[in-house]
DNA sequence: TTTATAACTCTGCGTTTCAGAGTGTCAACC
DNA sequence: GGTTGACACTCTGAAACGCAGAGTTATAAA
C-alpha cells in the first residue's frame, strides 16, 4: 500500500506547503491570516515541518520588528511533488475513466 | 479559508473511503487487507466515518461466518466529491497554469 | 514613558490514533 | 460431539497530536 506522507496530509498542514509552494516565500503573519489559525497552532505545525525538513526559516531582526520568512525545502518540494502523485493515482483525478474514483462520483453526481 | 473535511483528510479514512467508492462494497477483511492496519484501528475508524453518516453497514450472519459490509451513503459521496474539489482547487491539479502550485511543482522538477 | 501592537513561543488539556488483548461465531478434525 | 483453529469483529488503555490562550520580547505610537 502506498500510504499519504502523514505529514503532508493534515488539514493546516497540506493548505500551509500549498501556500509555499505557491508563494515561495512567507512570513508567520502572512500564514496566520491565509490560515486563520491561533499563533501557537501555527508555530506548532511549522515546528513539524522543520523538523522534517520540509520548510526552512530565515529570521530577519534589526530594522523593523523581528521577523521570520518561511520557504519550502528541496526536501519539502520533493515530498509534495510525491504526495500529490499519489492523491491524484488514489482519487484517479488524472482520468475519470470507468475504473477510477471519479467515476463513481461522477454516477453519484448523476443522480 | 476553505476547509479540508478533517474527516476525510487523514491518510487512512482518505484510502478508505477511495476504495470504498471505487469498489461498492466492502467487508471488514476487504478492507483491512487493503489498508494494511490492525483491527482496532480499521474499527475505530470505520466507527467515525458511521457516526457521520458516510458510510452505512449491512451486516449478515446465519449462513457462514457473520460479516459486515460497508458502503459509501449519499452523504458520504457528496462529502467526498466536495473534498475532492476543494483539493483540485488548492493543488491546482486541474490547471497546470502559471499561478497555481502545480506550476510551482514543475519548475522544482526543473532543477 | 506609558500604551499598544505585532511577532512569535511555551504550556497544558482534550481529542485522535493506534496496537494488542478480548469476545463470539463458525468450520474442521479427531 | 468436543476440541482446535481461524476468522470477524470489539474494547481498552497508552502514546501522539492538535489546539487555544497565556506568556515573552521587540518595536512603534501617543
Amino acid at each position: 500500500m502506498e500510504e499519504l506522507d502523514a505529514l503532508l496530509h493534515q488539514p493546516l498542514r497540506t493548505q500551509l506547503v500549498a501556500y509555499l509552494a505557491a508563494a515561495g516565500e512567507l512570513t508567520f503573519s502572512d500564514l496566520k491570516r491565509q490560515l486563520e489559525v491561533s499563533d501557537g497552532n501555527l508555530d506548532a505545525h511549522l515546528k513539524k515541518l522543520l523538523a522534517a525538513d520540509y520548510v526552512a526559516v530565515r529570521k530577519e531582526s534589526g530594522k523593523g520588528r523581528p521577523q521570520s520568512f518561511f520557504v519550502l525545502t528541496p526536501t519539502g518540494l520533493a515530498a509534495l511533488q510525491t504526495y500529490v502523485q499519489r492523491l491524484q493515482k488514489l482519487l484517479s483525478l488524472e482520468k475519470p475513466a470507468d475504473d477510477g474514483v471519479a467515476a463513481s462520483l461522477q454516477a453519484g453526481l448523476a443522480h
